[in-house]
RNA sequence: GCCGGAGUAGCUCAGCUGGUAGAGCACCUGAUUUGUAAUCAGGCGGCCGUCGGUUCGAGUCCGACCUCCGGCUCCA
């Protein structure tokens, strides 16, 4: 038989060759050094056989980058792990060992519970597995013989139990572990691997099962890929909003409200350009800004549906013989402003916006600054329409999205998932098509990269939710674009329809920063506290060189009062203050002593680039910068 | 909510086996009048997360709770 090569050379083999014979069949250090081989751009093991035909590329050590090696290589020091855990508690149970994003992990159900401590024992077995070096062999058996194999292990026989396909096994040393692989040839390419946590996972991720002891760790081709890593995460970490929001001064958490952020005048400054830009474009685009109560009687949840569902994270409020909630999302209390008139299908559509404060009743091993907090505020907003109104009020959206993108410089790390019809969808599939089309049209229109997320969708209707990673990788859900089909009929809206009868409007629900806090998080994250000058919290500071240019300094503030100036008062050298303006963040510094004028100012700006500038020029460079120009 | 880790000055952290709390930065004062990332000196500053227990004595040991961090579950 023959397989093709990435160079698209050809390569004879006997029938039944695997990727490894293959690589024998190209060199011996290939072979040595091989650890997969993709074929048709599927990863494969080495020992498998290869097909007539086949193209194939075999990955070596030496592609220490490349996902699907770095996969494997985790895959195997997964193994590693579980053979070290099981020699030094032999009564464990093992569960699933998968590589992961950043590294892999092993699920355990010991009988003791172990601590972080107990790591360093387990690393060393590691490492000692790693020094006597290991070989992986794979072997295929039948479901009964794996079953009776693993009669011992519930985890296991579950997976046999469910497994598609052949089963497999690897094993290295005294350790078999039921795999489907692929693995490694052998231990020798693994050049670094740490094991950097335990936590608690349930089995199969559902919390109903027991709960089982995570160990993660990662792996390597090279010590300096993992110093590189854990460099990298070091970074990251320094760019985490809850440790610049207070660095900077932007906000501060108190555990006497957990998961509500105390807001300073710097960080309002940031709040308050996304709620001006919000209300701007709101009002462009005919939405009208609606209020309505914080707190309603329950019985409206119960109404809406929300009770039965959410109940459990509404906070609650005893009055009287009443309870009451304080609202976690603004849709009831919409519909109930559209029922206070008789509505014509002529005054459809109806765009209600409103960021109100909401809370959510988030269980407190959930709560992460802002990205998850129990009080925040959407860019809410309902739109109330006829069926036939509903592409163009989607499409207007997206367009509203892309223009937010944009402005925020946040294009590339959002991604969208568009969860499509559930088996107990309502409609005909005609108009699932539609639906799900005209989403996906839009998706392609503003270039947005996504994922479907196959029978997702409310019975109702598809829909849209838009994601962003945070600085250490997290994704989370900002905007959301859905259509409400249910609850406008719950909460009895109707209009008129020129057929002179009664009908139920759709409703389009959307946020599209998402929650405000949580925007600001990743913003944070994403420009390092680096704000782009439009949304810098003080855009510009003056720093006079002594007591004599205060007074020279103050004028010149007042000059640029446009924007969010302050004034570095000389208590300091002003190395000092220079140095303090660069911790701030600010993007603009101008010094003023001796050699300054209004004709020649001294521009620095953040990162240490400077300018001689003259107000004029200084105005003429911010101006552009300004909201009103994004 | 669950598993693991942590909570000491405004911030970053030290405090060995129990003997009564310390540094740097910040802040305040004084001197210096400063030119593009840290001037010098002095001073202020602590319910050692909270509550309870053990002990002659607890930041240190034990328990409960709260909060934060890493995960899991959840996330309208």
């Amino acid at each position: 038989m023959k397989v093709v090569l990435p160079d698209n050379s050809e390569l004879e083999l006997p029938a039944g060759a695997s990727g490894l014979d293959a690589a024998r069949a190209i060199g011996p250090k290939l072979a040595e050094q091989a650890v997969l081989v993709r074929v048709d751009g599927r990863v494969q093991d080495l020992r498998l056989p290869l097909a007539d035909g086949d193209t194939i590329q075999l990955l070596t050590m030496r592609d220490r980058e490349d996902p699907d090696a770095l996969a494997v290589l985790r895959h195997s020091s997964a193994h590693l792990l579980a053979e070290a855990v099981t020699r030094l508690y032999p009564d464990v149970k093992l569960a699933i060992g998968p590589p992961i994003e950043n590294g892999f992990y092993y699920d355990f159900d010991f009988v003791e519970p172990i601590r972080e401590e107990d790591l360093d024992k387990i690393q060393a077995e590691v490492d000692r597995e790693l020094a006597e070096g290991r070989e992986w062999t794979r072997q295929e058996i039948s479901r009964d013989e794996a079953r009776e194999m693993f009669a011992d292990d519930p985890y296991k026989l579950e997976l046999v139990d469910t497994a598609e396909g052949d089963i497999s096994l690897y094993t290295q040393g005294d350790f078999t572990d039921l795999c489907r692989g692929p693995h490694l040839q052998d231990s020798k390419p693994i050049k670094a691997l740490k094991l950097t946590g335990v936590a608690g996972a349930y089995w199969r991720g559902d919390s109903n099962n027991p709960q089982l002891t995570r160990i993660y760790g990662t792996a390597f081709y090279s010590r300096e890929d993992l110093e590189a890593h854990l460099e990298k995460l070091e970074l990251a970490r320094a760019r985490d909003h809850r440790r610049l929001g207070p660095q900077l001064d932007l906000f501060h958490m108190s555990e006497y409200s957990p998961g509500s952020a105390l807001w300073t005048a710097k960080g309002m400054a940031i709040y308050n350009a996304l709620e001006d830009l919000r209300r701007r474009e709101n009002a462009r685009r005919g939405y009208s800004e609606v209020k309505t109560p914080l707190m309603w009687d329950v019985e409206l949840w119960k109404r809406s549906g929300h009770w039965e569902k959410y109940g459990e994270n509404l906070f609650r409020i005893e009055h009287g013989e009443s309870t009451y909630g304080l609202k976690p999302m603004n849709c009831p209390g919409h519909m109930l402003l559209f029922n206070t008139q008789l509505r014509s299908y002529r005054d459809l559509p109806i765009r209600y916006a409103e960021a109100a404060v909401l809370h959510r009743d988030e269980p407190t091993g959930s709560l992460q600054g802002l990205t998850r907090a129990r009080q925040f505020s959407q860019d809410d907003a309902h739109v109330f329409c006829t069926e036939d109104q509903i592409q163009q009020e989607i499409d207007g959206m997206f367009d509203y999205v892309d223009f937010l993108y944009d402005a925020f410089g946040v294009r590339e790390l959002a991604h969208a998932e568009l969860a499509t019809r559930p088996d107990n969808k309502l409609g005909t599939d005609e108009q699932w098509d539609h639906t799900e089309g005209a989403l996906r049209r839009a998706l392609e229109r503003i270039g947005l990269r996504y994922r479907v997320a196959e029978g997702e969708g409310a019975f109702y209707g598809p829909k849209i939710d838009f994601f962003m990673d945070d600085a250490l990788g997290r994704p989370w859900q900002m905007g959301t674009i859905q259509l409400d089909g249910q609850q406008p009929e719950r909460l009895g809206c109707t209009y008129m329809g020129s057929d002179n009868r009664e009908h139920t409007p759709y409703v389009v629900h959307r946020a599209l920063f998402g929650s405000l806090e949580r925007f600001i998080g990743i913003l944070l994250e994403h420009y390092g506290g680096d704000l782009p000058f439009w949304l810098a919290p003080v855009q510009v500071r003056v720093l006079p060189v002594g007591e004599a240019h205060l007074e020279a300094a103050r004028d010149l503030a007042g000059r640029l009062g446009a924007f969010r100036v302050d004034i570095g008062e000389p208590t300091e050298t002003i190395g000092k203050r220079i140095r303090a303006a660069e911790l701030d963040k600010i993007p603009f510094t101008v010094v003023y002593g001796d050699r300054e004028s209004e004709q020649s100012l001294a521009v620095r700006e953040r990162g240490g680039e400077q300018s001689e500038l003259s107000l004029a020029e200084l105005l003429a460079r911010l101006t552009p910068l300004l909201p009103s120009e994004v």
